[in-house]
This record gives C-alpha cells, sequence and structure tokens, in this order.
RNA sequence: GGGCCCGUAGCUCAGCUGGACAGAGCAAGGGAUUUCUAAUCCCUAGGUCGGGGGUUCGAGUCCCUCCGGGCCCGCCA
C-alpha cells in the first residue's frame, strides 16, 4: 500500500514541478484523525522550489486526491486517507490469494547467505542462541518470500582449540571412569576443560563403546577420538534442539573444511600480497588498524597454528567466491568487537562495501517471579535452550523472541507466557486466530456456511462502518510491515503489528455479531473475518507459530 | 583506557531514513456478561523524552559534552 501511495506521490511531483524526490518520509501519523498516511514532501520540496511548503502541500493534495486516495494539506504536511473503494479493491486481493497480495516478488532477487546460531559445538545451546536461531529463520523465511534465494548456513567450529579442549574433556572424564588419572590431564582441565554434567556423559557412552579401549592410545590420539565423537554427538543434539524450535539450515559448514582445502593460507597469502600483513614475534599479523580498528590483529600465532579470526576470513572470502550476493550474519553481542577487523579484511580484500551486514543479537534474560532465573531447579546448570522449549513451548519462545529489536536485552518472563490472558501477547494473537475459527466452526453449523471454501469476496462491498475499514485496513497495513522487514532486516515489527491487529479485532469481536439476521451483512463480516484469518496466518507462518482453532 | 548497546509515564518498553500537541502494554480506579469463547472489550490517570550545549524552519530522533546502567576488550573462540 505504502509502495503504492508512495508511486502516486512521485507522480504527482513529477507532474507538477518535472522534478525528483529522493527522501521524504511517508508513515502512518500519530494522530489517527490526520489519516493513513502523512508525508513531509512538501517541506522537501519547498528548499528545492525555494516556496512556501504549505502552497506546495496544497498544490499536491489537490493533485492527488482522485478515486483512491483524498489528501488534505494541513501545515505544511500532506495527509492521505485510502478511499473507502481502494481498501476494499485491496481488500479483495487478499482475500484472493493472501501470499500474493502481501508478498510482492522484489525486482532484483538477490542470492543471500544468512549466517546465524554457529555456536561451537562443545555444548548445548543456550537461550541467546535461541534468540538469534528465531531471528534469522524468521528474516529467512521473510526474505524468501520476497523472491530471494536465500541460503541459511550453520558454522561449524570444529577446528581449533575449542574443540580440541572438549576433546581433553571427555578423555578426562573417561579415565576418571576407571579410577585412571592423568596429572597433566588433570591440571589442563581444570583450567580450560568443560565442566557440565554432559561431558560425563558423553565419557560414559564411550566407555560402552569402546570399553576400555581408549585407556592404552597415545593421549593426543585418544583426545582427537573423543573429540570427534563428542562434537558430532553435541551437534546433533544442537540440531535436535533447533528442530524442536522449528529453526531448519539448508547448509552445515564445517571450518575444518577451510583448513583441509588450504583456504586459510590462501587468504593470507593475498592479504599479504595487498601489504596488509607483517611478521612480529613470530606471529603473522593483520593491518587492522588500518581499518579503524584499535589494534591489529593475529592471524597466525606463534606457535603456527591459525586463529579463530583466519578461518572467519578465510570462510567469508569462500562465500564469496561461492556467488553470494549478500551476506547477512547473525552474532551474539559479544562478538561485537570481531566486526571491524573482519571488516577490514574483507575491504583488504577487494570485497564491496556493503556486501555483508553484521547483525547482532542481545542477551536474554530469564525471569520469574520478579527475579532473575539463571539455573535449572533439576540439573543446578544453566537452563538450556531446551529446557526452555520443553518449559514454555516452542510458541512462546519463538513469539517473544521477536518481540523486541535484537540489538537490545531481552527480559524473558516465564511466568507471564503461562497465563492464558491478554497480558501473555502469545496468547492474545493466537486467542483471535481461535475466536475466528469458532465462528466458522458456529456457522457451518447453524447456516451450512462454509467459510473455507466459500468465495466471499463479493460480499466486501457491504463493509462499510468505520470499524469495518480499520479493521480492514489493519489487515492490508501488513504489507508495509513486511517490506519494513524487508529494509530493514528487523523481524521482530511482525510481532508488533500483529499485536496490533489482534487488539482491533478483539475490539471489532466485541462490538460486531456476525451471525446476524441480515444475510448479506452476515456474509460480509464472515468476509471481513477470513481477510482477518488469512492475515493472522501468514504472519504466523513466518513467525513460526502454531494458529490454533480453539484454545 | 578503548569499543558496542541503553537511559522515554510507577513498571516493561514502541517511537521506522529528524517532522504536526510525546505513544502502547502492565499495574491502579470505574464500567460492560439473556455473547459467535467476558481467556474479551470500553472509560479514566500519569512523562521538564538522564543533564547541558549545538546543527535545523523543526530534535526523543543528528553532533559535542557530562552523569548513570549493561555487555565486551588475550598470539581464546
Amino acid at each position: 500500500m505504502k509502495r503504492f501511495v508512495e508511486g502516486l506521490l512521485r507522480d504527482a511531483v513529477r507532474g507538477l514541478y518535472s522534478l525528483e524526490v529522493n527522501s521524504f518520509s511517508l508513515e502512518p501519523p500519530r494522530e489517527e484523525s490526520y489519516g493513513d498516511y502523512a508525508t513531509n514532501i512538501a517541506f522537501i520540496l519547498s528548499k528545492q522550489l525555494r516556496r512556501n511548503p504549505q502552497e506546495i502541500a496544497q498544490e499536491l493534495a489537490k493533485r492527488l486526491s482522485g478515486d483512491m486516495l483524498i489528501a488534505e494539506p494541513l501545515k505544511g504536511f500532506v495527509n492521505i486517507r485510502l478511499s473507502e473503494k481502494f481498501v476494499k479493491e485491496e481488500f479483495r486481493k487478499l482475500l484472493r490469494d493472501a501470499q500474493d497480495y502481501f508478498f510482492e516478488p522484489v525486482e532484483r532477487p538477490l542470492y543471500i547467505q544468512l549466517e546465524f546460531v554457529s555456536a561451537n559445538p562443545t555444548g548445548p545451546l543456550h537461550i541467546g542462541h535461541g534468540r538469534g536461531a528465531v531471528v534469522g529463520d524468521t528474516l529467512g523465511r521473510v526474505l524468501k518470500r520476497f523472491g530471494h534465494r536465500v541460503l541459511c548456513e550453520y558454522y561449524i567450529n570444529d577446528a581449533g582449540n575449542q574443540v580440541h579442549m572438549l576433546g581433553l574433556s571427555v578423555l578426562y572424564r573417561y579415565k576418571e571412569l576407571f579410577g585412571e588419572e592423568d596429572p597433566k590431564l588433570k591440571e589442563t582441565f581444570e583450567k580450560e576443560g568443560y565442566k557440565g554434567k554432559y561431558i560425563q556423559r558423553l565419557a560414559k557412552d564411550l566407555k560402552v563403546f569402546y570399553s576400555d579401549r581408549l585407556l592404552g592410545l597415545d593421549t593426543e590420539e585418544a583426545i582427537n577420538l573423543c573429540k570427534e565423537y563428542a562434537h558430532k554427538r553435541l551437534l546433533e543434539d544442537i540440531r535436535e534442539t533447533l528442530g524442536l524450535l522449528g529453526v531448519s539450515f539448508d547448509s552445515w559448514f564445517s571450518e575444518r573444511s577451510l583448513h583441509e582445502r588450504g583456504l586459510v593460507e590462501e587468504v593470507i597469502e593475498l592479504l599479504r600480497e595487498k601489504g596488509y600483513v607483517y611478521e612480529h614475534e613470530g606471529a603473522l599479523w593483520f593491518k587492522s588498524t588500518a581499518f579503524g580498528d584499535d589494534k591489529d590483529r593475529v592471524l597466525r600465532k606463534s606457535d603456527r597454528s591459525y586463529t579463530y579470526f583466519a578461518s572467519d576470513v578465510a570462510y567469508h572470502y569462500e562465500k564469496y567466491q561461492r556467488g553470494f550476493e549478500r551476506v547477512i550474519n547473525l552474532w551474539g553481542a559479544d562478538h561485537h568487537g570481531y566486526e571491524k577487523r573482519l571488516m577490514g579484511a574483507l575491504k583488504a580484500l577487494g570485497l564491496p562495501e556493503d556486501w555483508l551486514r553484521v547483525e547482532f543479537v542481545q542477551m536474554v534474560r530469564l525471569m520469574s517471579g520478579g527475579q532473575e532465573v539463571r539455573m535449572s531447579k533439576r540439573t543446578g546448570e544453566f537452563i538450556t535452550l531446551q529446557e526452555l522449549i520443553e518449559e514454555v513451548g516452542r510458541d512462546a519462545v519463538r513469539f517473544i523472541f521477536l518481540t523486541k529489536t535484537s540489538d537490545t536485552p531481552l527480559d524473558f518472563d516465564m511466568d507471564l507466557v503461562k497465563k492464558n490472558t491478554s497480558e501473555n501477547p502469545v496468547f492474545y494473537v493466537q486467542y483471535a486466530h481461535a475466536r475466528v475459527r469458532g465462528v466458522f466452526r458456529e456457522v457451518k453449523e447453524r447456516y451450512g456456511i462454509d467459510p473455507d471454501r466459500e468465495d466471499l469476496r463479493d460480499y466486501v462491498t457491504h463493509l462499510s462502518s468505520e470499524q469495518d475499514l480499520r479493521l480492514m485496513k489493519r489487515c492490508l497495513y501488513m504489507k508495509d510491515v513486511y517490506e519494513g522487514v524487508l529494509q530493514t532486516f528487523s523481524p521482530h515489527l511482525i510481532t508488533y503489528a500483529l499485536l496490533e491487529l489482534s487488539k482491533d479485532f478483539h475490539h471489532y469481536y466485541n462490538h460486531n455479531r456476525v451471525m446476524v439476521e441480515e444475510k448479506s451483512l452476515m456474509l460480509s463480516r464472515l468476509a471481513l473475518f477470513k481477510g482477518v484469518e488469512l492475515t493472522l496466518r501468514t504472519a504466523f507462518e513466518l513467525l513460526g507459530i502454531s494458529a490454533p482453532e480453539r484454545m
């Protein structure tokens, strides 16, 4: 809708002043009585034309008003109202095919890679990973709907020190099972090892599998065996947890494969050719200060092993070679220091400036009884993502994770999502859907009308009350919301808009009855409800939450 | 010392590339039940947008500075 209005506005400007305006605002005004959209375009034009904005607003409003829009100038603003005719036409389109209506394919589809979660396979996913997973997954769904080719990828850190430490930790616990203690192993374990109970479980599994055969092996060899087994198992667990969340990846990319293909050396060589690599105290450094970083960063340590940073540069170079036109990374907020050096390296390699976009996902705090909950009562360890899903359900987890912009910390109120009242936003929006379905069931029973099969489009004509129009517009408005998500990569806008829609629906429901004597009125209200249902359902699909028939 | 995020009604937060008298939800108070689920709806109240400067026709929004809070800063990942 917004796009349509914008087009008319540009036409009007072209017609009146034969010039183009690039940036102006066009948004729903705060004050509802001003209409559906308001624009500051006259202020922008007044600079270029050196004329009074109020006059310009007046001319534009006159030109704009017609069949579709009613425009009025006010204090230099142009206030625009969608005509009843226009709203109805749009609503009919929605009823015909909601997918078609809401998602007009982008003119130039891009091959986009979306990398998110990418948690080390050294333990279970925690709550923060879940937020990244949901935000990434939903964003991917939206981008796909608009016609982009999207590849969702999980980057597995299966090389380097962390997985090594995982192997070591498992081996330590394994030996423990046989009453053996290796002092060297113990020292490292106590300092840097993974202490979670899941390590002991993995050790027990290995005992079943190998019996005592690992004891005879050379330590390094044994660590490697443990490492292989443990990280694969943990990855399976991660996959399972993501599955419970309804998140799936198209691709799982192994860090190790970069090393095996020699890409890490290759990319360092490339950076060296460009003159951004130097040696210092036996290590190889990247001159990230040349790109605004506060210090240079090590690529290869003096023990000749590569840093995580080095493989990350190689990874992104590999992404570029794979042909992605756009790459979006969702990182935990603790990685923000990383952005500059990676961006710097990519710039040094000659990649386009806006090719990579990094979005940060901030922490989640679990709250219950007004207090932060960190430890699970059952296990005494940090609450895992899996436990949270089991506790409150997938819908609540997904919805709440999308209620705030991802770059600000989120408090997850566990008590709230268990309530069946309007305080609980998840309940509130799903209840709207259940109510629509309830009416449809009843209508079918009483009158033999099945709104699921009936084509109700022609009855839209009878929807003329202020409340009718308001609810229709609210549905149509979701189209603008999706376009906003596309532009800002902020899927949380959907939950907001959904709450507003639900609010208007509940209001309508309380003030208007569907099953009334007058048949055409009943059918028109069914058409309205049908539109609401389709709108809700489309949004629910993107959010990955269920659309309950009854509650 | 440096980086990132944040400071808006009692609480939790919206406020989209600067725009019209600052919004919502919750909590508080009052009201609607012969209903297609009242698990809902309606009404009322409340803020010098952390302080100070600047840019602008116009600043919660941009710039500077100060105060306060959170996260991060290793030849770890």
